[in-house]
DNA sequence: CTTAAGCTTGACGCTTACGTAAGCGTTATA
DNA sequence: TATAACGCTTACGTAAGCGTCAAGCTTAAG
């Protein structure tokens, strides 16, 4: 009934080794299920795995996307504990907004020098090089 | 006449380790001149603390910064270089628009959770709790 | 004069996030 | 039956990015 997972099944989906995988695991990250020796992902796990691969992305610690998902546990649980996992989201989504900015305040350099140089690459030996380097 | 500034200027200003700093001296991405033993900084070198600190935020690696700033130098005295630099900044913007494509899937997940939560929070035994965990 | 503030260069230490064997069990295919 | 193919654990290795002394120079203030 339940999709279930083999750990190179998600490996292979998510473009990560199984290392990488058990190490979430001994981490705390994920909590797959045993057939005999072997692992087995849930739907859930798999989930998880996503939300761990974009946040480390995002420059996320391992053992704040397991607070995350611990908090996101109790809450469920608890709901006096959604307060706490809600604060921590708001922090976060703080950061991520900051972020953006830094994105683009990225892009934006990335285009000036972009731009510097595709007008070096078409005034080569016409005029006096007026760009500047970083 | 032009402005420069000392290592725990800069390190005040934004908010770094004197230690940080030094590091990214031997790194070679900062190249201040020295007056008798200390460390002194331009605007440039300034402008480079800058961005690499952003970069940093974003995720980039030292040498991947070191990388850039070689190659911006390299454009600026020979345009053939140019090419190459242009190419890499090319590499690195389709990065960031995916990272902002990650920031805005983050987003969207921690509004999605902090509504499980405030309802939680709302419905507190009320009815039955419908909130799944990750 | 000496004490403190700020600078320097080593150089070892630590954490994070895995990589990389080593050595072994299970299943399936040739 | 052997030889992959896939899985397991244990455990040392490693690269990045600084932290943290240690030990010493220099210059201004008390």
């Amino acid at each position: 009934m339940a999709q279930t997972y083999s750990i190179t099944d998600l490996a292979q989906e998510f473009g990560v080794t199984t290392r990488t995988i058990r190490h979430y695991e001994e981490q705390g990250l994920l909590t797959p299920q045993r057939e005999g020796m072997s692992r087995v992902f849930s739907t859930r796990d798999r989930g998880r795995l996503k939300l761990a691969l974009r946040g480390k992305r995002l420059g996320f610690s391992l053992s704040e996307i397991r607070e995350l998902f611990e908090l996101s546990s109790l809450a469920c649980e608890d709901p006096k504990q959604a307060g706490v996992f809600l604060a921590r989201l708001e922090k976060r989504r703080v950061l991520l907004e900051q972020q953006r900015e830094d994105i683009d305040a990225m892009l934006g350099e990335i285009s000036f020098f972009a731009n510097q140089c595709r007008r070096l690459l078409i005034d080569t030996g016409k005029a006096k090089n007026t760009a500047n380097a970083i």
